[in-house]
DNA sequence: ATCGATTGTCAACAGCGTTAACATTGCGGG
DNA sequence: CCCGCAATGTTAACGCTGTTGACAATCGAT
């Protein structure tokens, strides 16, 4: 009796670790989810969750890894589709959707956002900026010498500048987490005006650099 | 037999809800930190602790509550030495040491700091926002308008202007959350550059007000 | 077909927040 | 003075949590 689709409670799930991510991503709540509550949800045991992962701290690492493809892969979309700025303008709308995307992203997905950027995933960051391969903390950057090569910043960027920009953008995430989302457009022109003011106080020397 | 300095463990503890308060403040978790734990740290029951608060959730509140006059003093004292800035110079320094106090606090109390700002507490912040009482979101404003007022800012600064100015603060704070904590005067520097580019920043006009 | 590795189950542990029932203490009115 | 009540502690228990060890079922290779 070989009936594949619609699968009876077999003892073997097939791939229950997908199905685990795949259900707590769907749940939304990830940092208050309890494990056992999200394997019955799946329909299996809480112990199962054992064998695919050392713990529920590697879960959710590996829930924030999961972030950090989804971001980068949104930054790569807002950057690449001029992937080196002709002029000026170009520059400028290339941080502008980086920006824009970031926040799209804390707003959309706010419990993956606190997981990837707050205090428990620290440590996961500092490694992850330890990679080589091409990483989510490279676009900020390499946006920035866009703009400097461009003509609109004096001086190319330096950690500091990065730092600023990275401050303004996180803290309004922040800041606007736990509040309502805001429409698509409400939050590009925050966006905007976020880039704009950033550019301004990039051309400005630094007191004392690092 | 008074004996009222080495009080003997007595059946009633006297003012267990300081009491509570204090250890936690002391131990410094806040967040991680189990009621059983801290109720045996002072030596108590776990459910005695139920006499004094409603739950756990009250008392964490309770603590945001103390972080929240804690840095109202702090804010206080940076603010108050020249109360109508007489000067441009004046009104900037002004600013700086609002934006030094503010790095400073989550750099000494990070778990407070967490306890105020994080996702937990969204709730209370805006109740506190709607006390008629001069609150902790007041300086901000007052600082930057002082900054108009001696003709540093171009304009009366607006809701988007404070907005900015904060995600700014807001978000080196979170970014530097978990690192090892800065020297004062590395802190300084910072907060001074922060504020310098973030002045130069609100000279431009926004693109579209909210 | 059988044996081992994989992947599930169940039962149990300690610890959590919380509650109910009970014990002790302090204090104010007769 | 003391008596009773309110305040403030205690213990025991409930259901929940993450985690582990012992056991069972299934898959895959020889």
């Amino acid at each position: 009796m070989s009936r594949r689709s619609a699968a009876p409670p077999a003892y073997h799930h097939g791939d229950l670790r997908a199905a685990l991510l795949g259900q707590a991503l769907a749940l939304g709540s990830l940092e208050t989810v309890s494990l056992r509550q999200l394997a019955s949800s799946v329909g299996v045991s809480a112990a199962a969750v054992y064998r695919h992962f050392q713990g529920k701290e590697e879960l959710l690492q590996t829930l924030a890894g999961i972030g950090f493809e989804k971001l980068e892969t949104a930054f790569a979309a807002a950057f690449t589709l001029h992937q080196a700025p002709a002029d000026a303008a170009q520059a400028r709308l290339r941080l502008q959707r980086l920006g824009f995307t970031y926040l799209a992203f804390a707003d959309q997905e706010p419990a993956l956002w606190r997981l990837m950027f707050g205090p428990l995933a620290a440590a996961y960051r500092a490694a992850r900026r330890l990679e080589d391969r091409p990483s989510t903390f490279d676009y900020l950057p390499a946006a920035l010498l866009g703009l400097h090569r461009t003509g609109v910043l004096p001086a190319p960027p330096g950690d500091a500048d990065v730092l600023f920009t990275w401050s303004a953008s996180h803290g309004l995430a922040a800041l606007r987490d736990g509040n309502i989302p805001l429409a698509q457009g409400a939050l590009q022109r925050r966006a905007v005006d976020l880039v704009e003011r950033v550019v301004v106080a990039l051309s400005v020397q630094p007191a004392a650099p690092t």
